[in-house]
DNA sequence: TACTGATAGTCAGCATACTGAGCAACATCA
DNA sequence: TGATGTTGCTCAGTATGCTGACTATCAGTA
């Protein structure tokens, strides 16, 4: 029988469920009220102005189901802005406000300091190799997901 | 400025996303419809007969409100019986029921071929790895979290 | 131009996870 | 024994994620 622990499911829904409750602990203690999920697609949407819902989801692996009720929640706290698109009016464009750029230039240092803490029982190198062995599995299953990753 | 793919945090929620998925749907084409959260749990209650949910929690570092609700639903699937234990009246006694021991029987192939196909783009020794780093950064973290693993 | 298929977004419903609160029962100690 | 604190479990509320269905719109084609 074999054990949890050795299996890379259990593994990654707990090494998952640290990560949030850090990030969650950083950016509180920073005064502020994200979610990793918000965080991520505010930092993407303030790299890419005016895109739509549907090609946020795909840079993050959002489902696009998903995606509406995060853009939701950011919009009512005032940090982005969804517009009607002009040239699809099925479309609508997202945009960072002044005050979600001064929130995302304020948590960040919360933000990176969550990502060393959910590191921290590895060395630097070893923090390194699991971020490249995760990269390499989650590039074999990107397409496994309702919600895989897209291109710009 | 951080790309996601460089944030440990951002890896961890996709590789769960991928595992998740993949395990449904292995799961799902043997016939079953268990979802990773249920499997570990009814696999742990067999293999601690008689636990309580605060044990069986621990066990497998769910929240103690998560898991009622999937206590809830391997009991109304019939997998499981709950019963009140006879030293502790608030406690409840868990038990895999003969149907349950089946289920965990006839599935086990497809939860293992679950993990095979969450590492396929590793070789067998990066995934022995990534699990290795896994555990230890886990291990570091188990306390961050409000489920932490317990021990029996 | 009318039809057909694809796409953007939303919604209802279900299953984790968590916060915080509450109740009943237990354990300990004055 | 009685007060106090702890523990097992549940519930309400919120936030991801997913399935599946639906509307509005767009794009390509007959």
């Amino acid at each position: 029988m074999k054990d949890n622990n050795d299996m890379p499911g259990h593994l990654a829904r707990r090494f998952q469920q640290i990560a949030v409750a850090v990030f969650l602990a950083e950016v509180g203690e920073a005064g502020y009220d994200l979610t990793p999920v918000q965080y991520a697609a505010l930092a993407t949407i303030k790299a890419n102005p005016g895109l739509d819902q549907v090609t946020l989801a795909g840079l993050i692996a959002y489902d696009r189901t998903t995606i509406t009720g995060v853009i939701d929640r950011l919009a009512q706290k005032g940090l982005i802005e969804r517009r009607a698109s002009s040239r699809d009016r099925r479309a609508r464009e997202l945009e960072v406000t002044d005050e979600g750029k001064r929130t995302l230039r304020k948590i960040t240092p919360a933000v990176e300091s969550a990502q060393r803490i959910m590191l921290r029982g590895l060395s630097a190198k070893e923090g390194d190799e699991l971020m490249r062995l995760l990269r390499k599995a989650i590039a074999a299953g990107n397409e496994l997901s309702r919600a895989p990753l897209r291109e710009a």
